[in-house]
DNA sequence: GACTTTTCTATCCACGTGGATAGTAATTAT
DNA sequence: ATAATTACTATCCACGTGGATAGAAAAGTC
């Protein structure tokens, strides 16, 4: 038919997902072009405008925190849940986490809840993160590896603001350590669940 | 010496609260101007400007918080900090925390770290809200009600970014009971640190 | 090689932004 | 009253934004 992009779909995504998890949706289509391969006219014309494409990236992000990132309930109980939020906050990975937090969780501060297409996927991302969580106390719950003092409803609920609210620290954060501590905190909480 | 001010500064912070409350820092000079009964010239030579302004308004708004919003050690034990948590998202009080967040909260959001007026209002904020908590749960420690499970230190930390993660969750909601529904759970997780 | 289709390049545009400035009006000290 | 000081009005400005558009260039089809 015709020419073919610079730039394919997907090294472009990835890219964008590196600048948009930078600096959120601020991003100005100039640095879009720089940074992806892409042209302002391409942005336009394939990806419908600059919000057409965050939302596709947004959309490969949440693909890939459902695959790689979420704690798996076949593999994870109470225990390796508790490790998993203290591994939120791992040396290794808070450097990362630490400039840019969470996509998804910039997104809720970007946008505003007019946005139905943005809310669609920050509903995607609570419910898959506390579908997650709900898997793992349920099971401990049948397990009786739940201590019985909360409900596997309050304490799912409870993960997910806890998840949320160690993102808040992340980026308020002013000394690097604060992040760890407060995710060993919740690691420690978990771990107080644990009827034995 | 000369003229009066249309508008004073008390009556202009309030009003421009209530506009930065629920427009953020994005909201408009020109609006601010509507708003307050300021003029941009005022904003420029009285306050230094937009951020300046905001920046008065944002302590305006930390010490009512303070005053008037947070826990007070003095008069509320455990069973209190859960229904103070529980008051955040009462029926009276969601609607305008539904529609405006938290100031000091959406402050995290629409900075980032490398502005340093804005850091340290943040930081006095999550340290207030902490030293407070905190004040409860080491009366309740020594009062022998607070469940030997987890220390004051992990509670505190805990606490703080369950007050965070709310906001987040408050902010991201399509349904209203949902915040509520998860302020009721924070409630039950401190209740049951209760010691009997 | 001619035609068609799609992308790329290079501008151009309207808009909203925060801020600057010059001239005018109001208020107070003398 | 007059002078001094401050705030108000009304523009003006430069800048960055996302988007639009026209023409050139490249890659297919025939």
């Amino acid at each position: 038919m015709a020419r073919k992009r610079k730039a394919d779909h997907d090294t472009a995504i990835a890219a964008a997902l590196d600048l948009f998890w930078s600096q959120g949706y601020d991003a100005s289509t100039r640095e879009i072009e720089e940074k992806t391969g892409l042209t302002r006219f391409t942005l336009q014309t394939a990806y419908g405008g600059k919000e057409g494409f965050f939302l596709d990236t947004l959309d490969a992000y949440l693909d890939r925190a459902e695959q790689l990132h979420f704690p798996d309930p076949e593999t994870c109980d109470l225990a390796g849940l508790a490790d998993w939020f203290e591994s939120v906050a791992a040396p290794d990975r808070i450097p990362l986490i630490d400039q840019r937090g969470c996509l998804a969780f910039n997104s809720i501060a970007d946008f505003d809840r007019g946005n139905a297409e943005i809310n669609k996927r920050v509903q995607r991302y609570l419910r898959m993160f506390e579908e997650r969580v709900r898997a793992i106390l349920d099971q401990a719950a049948s397990n009786g590896t739940l201590t019985p003092t909360l409900s596997p409803n309050d304490a799912s609920r409870v993960l997910v603001d806890l998840l949320l609210g160690l993102h808040v620290t992340i980026k308020a954060r002013v000394d690097d350590d604060v992040a760890r501590q407060h995710a060993k905190s919740i690691a420690a909480l978990v771990r107080s669940w644990v009827h034995t």
